[in-house]
DNA sequence: CTAGTTGCAAATGCTTTGCTTCTGC
DNA sequence: GCAGAAGCAAAGCATTTGCAACTAG
């Protein structure tokens, strides 16, 4: 199955779990972040434009409901780069998966994607430090890019 | 010299540096986080309601402005735990220590501080594989607390 | 003296909500 | 058929801004 039939077939199941309805607006919606790679942390008025471009009248607030629930569904993650707006990203499709991290770049402001997790070891030492039980984490990096370093 | 005057010397110094002048109204808000070590974490309203408290008469508008420059000028460092609100916290005065992480307990909403950084490791294997030159970094860590994991 | 600062009120911009109409299941 | 969802416009909040009056250096 393609990942992105994986991601509806998740999406049906989660809503049906959930007493929640299949809407086009739903699905329309989490295609959006699975076809928009290039861009793949989207504010609901960034997803209200797309919609617009591919010729979707969906309301604004129906998009601003729509992202929360798919976020508190799993099927999305909230991330927050302080610039006002709350956007969100594909979640993992594995559970086992944590998030990955960012590098922000304070010059040119370009969110770099850093693959692995690597974690694991200052996760244990807090759980063991502080009792604390760790289901998740969210790591942001402030510094220069290899572009901005050379200029 | 005791903490608090350390501070306030180093934001004379920082002030007097970038060409913005000392006010009662800088000192103060600069002492509410000094004083404040039990609520660390304070938005620019909450600021202005200490400020009240204390017969201060001060305008928000001016809290507001004032928060931001203190971070710019790095006595205070800007937190978001996505409620909405941007929080300041008091920055280290050490400049080779990074940022503490926080836990935050996804039941009470407890937030906790942890202050050994570790990340070291992380960090330059990121940037052997990145290019990417770290400045600072911004951890959270979702979970139960100790006391949340007991009931 | 004067550039920078304050205070106030109005404006802004993201997000939420109330309510009526519509639609999956 | 009916609980849940969409759409629209209005409301809600945190934050910013314009501007006249004030003040630190």
């Amino acid at each position: 199955m393609s990942d992105k039939n994986f991601r509806l077939q998740k999406l049906r199941e989660k809503l049906a779990e959930n007493h929640y309805k299949m809407t086009p607006q739903r699905k329309e919606i989490l295609q959006i972040f699975i076809e928009n790679e290039d861009d793949p942390h989207l504010s609901a008025e960034e997803v209200y434009e797309v919609l617009k471009k591919k010729d979707f009248d969906f309301g604004l607030a129906t998009v601003y409901r729509n992202v929360e629930l798919l976020s508190t569904l799993g099927l999305l993650s909230r991330v927050n780069f302080d610039d006002g707006r709350t956007r969100y990203e594909l979640a993992s499709t594995d559970p086992k998966v944590h998030q990955h991290h960012h590098l922000i770049c304070l010059k040119c402001k370009k969110i770099i994607e850093f693959e692995e997790d690597l974690l694991e070891n200052l996760e244990s030492t807090i759980e063991k430090k502080s009792g604390f039980e760790i289901l998740n984490h969210e790591v942001k990096f402030f510094g220069y890019c290899s572009d901005c370093r050379k200029s």
